[in-house]
RNA sequence: GCCGGGGUGGCCGAGUGGUACAGGCGGCGGGCUGCAGACCCGCUACACGUGGGUUCGAUUCCCACCCCCGGCUCCA
């Protein structure tokens, strides 16, 4: 339990740097026992489940829609497994709601059925349920767990509840792979996120993910997190020339030209919304944003003095399809260092030095009483110009 | 072996029964700049794994094959 509470505040931090917004509730396993137990006794009650020497299994036999999720036929799944059924299974279909605990078992409690714990599936179904109740809307996970996980999370609910469907939409997501091929501590090709944290912005690795839909498998190599990282300065490029812009803008009507250009952002607005609304098309959705970047700048190219009013809108509406991706979240007020202030009046310094040397003395004057007004004291002494603030 | 997903231009990556508008990266040329950067424009582009079939027409539908990835109730 000290381990969970270990890596659960470690991912959380990690989902922190991503911008990843956390979950309003993080159920434990272990602290839904007693649910889960109920849950057991309710399917065995029900005739979807039996015990036999302190296990206990879901009858799949019993569940006619076993296999619906992964189009698996029951008949076919028997061929070619790689493991030995339980012997204590009426079927080898079947599966674990409760294991009994061996002895020296770490981890067990006490059940009707003697000491065990609970299966894999169960604990998934029981905490779902208690928290988003017997039908849910929206149920992620990857691939990989299409079956058995979550064909036995809809066995378990829809026998226990009678409610179907049980999960409305599945949102499984493909799987990362690492230069083209899978990431394995065997392999040693594994990145972790703290490691990519370091050597990426954090905006361009959700550039990177974003760039491919979801479903697909995406592979992490270094130049793809390149090109995102060059693509997401196109995007702040083009706020930062939006903002330029607006800093020279004018507090009038928009024009017609004006007008005609903001029908042309809310298009790709609508564009922006609609690939979202397509099964998380993010690539599109991207796309598109990169073409509204595009016409922005082809837009302010007119170096014009813009309406204040459309220029705001339009920076709204590109903030806005942004922030929908979790992007332009950075505090763009740039950070100095001490150490930037300290070469930067060096430079300022020398270079008057070298005005001075060549008798622009108009010029160095002015320099220096400029620099006093920003507080930087400019004393020129035979050994050189000395400076310090005040 | 069985089941599922996939193979699109130099690279990545969308999409579709009717000339492939994706988008990005890279490369080339041009514009704007005193120069550079940013930005814009054009080109790169002769791209839909292979072979059949259905269709007036297939990259898109069907079948077979090849290749890649995942699953097949160990563990979560």
């Amino acid at each position: 339990m000290q381990l969970v509470e270990v890596y659960m505040r470690e991912y959380f931090r990690d989902l922190d740097a991503l911008g990843v917004k956390r979950p309003d509730i993080s159920p434990r396993a272990t602290g839904q026992l007693v649910e889960m137990i109920e849950a057991i006794q309710s399917l065995i009650e029900k005739g979807y489940a039996y015990e036999v020497n302190g296990n206990v299994f879901f009858d799949v036999s019993r569940f006619e829609d076993y296999g619906k999720l992964s189009k698996i036929k029951p008949e076919a799944m028997l061929a070619g497994s790689r493991f030995e059924a339980h012997p204590d299974k009426r079927d080898p279909k079947d599966f674990a709601l409760w294991k009994r605990a061996s002895k020296d078992a770490l981890l067990k409690w006490w059940s009707p059925w003697g000491y065990g714990f609970p299966g894999w599936h169960i604990e998934c179904a029981v905490m779902g349920m208690k928290y988003l109740g017997p039908q849910f809307d929206i149920h992620g996970g990857a691939r990989d767990l299409i079956f058995p996980h979550h064909e036995n999370e809809i066995a378990q609910c829809e026998a226990l509840t009678g409610k179907k469907p049980f999960v409305r939409y599945w949102l499984h997501t493909g799987f990362l792979t690492i230069n083209g091929e899978k990431m394995a501590k065997s392999l040693g090709n594994y990145i972790t996120v703290r490691d990519a944290l370091e050597k990426y912005d954090a905006e361009a690795i959700r550039l990177f993910v974003l760039s491919t839909h979801y479903r697909s498998e995406i592979d992490f190599t270094d130049k793809k997190l390149r090109d995102s990282e060059t693509n997401l300065g196109r995007l702040y490029n083009t706020l930062e020339n939006l903002e330029g812009a607006m800093e020279r803008s004018l507090g009038r009507e928009p024009t017609e030209m004006e007008k005609q250009f903001e029908e042309r952002v809310e298009e790709l607005r609508t564009r922006f919304v609609e690939a979202m609304d397509e099964d998380f098309n993010t690539p599109r959705a991207l796309a598109t944003l990169f073409d509204l970047s595009r016409e922005i700048n082809r837009f302010l190219e007119e170096k014009k003095q813009m309406s204040t009013e459309l220029l705001k809108r339009v920076h709204g509406c590109f903030l806005e399809l942004g922030k929908v991706l979790g992007l332009f979240q950075k505090k763009r007020t740039k950070k100095v260092s001490e150490k930037l202030v300290n070469d930067l009046v060096n430079l300022l310094v020398e270079l008057r030095e070298n005005l001075r040397s060549k008798g622009d003395y108009e010029l160095s004057d002015e320099i220096r009483a400029k620099l006093n007004k920003l507080g930087v004291v400019v004393e020129d002494t035979s050994e050189g110009s000395k400076w310090k603030l005040v």
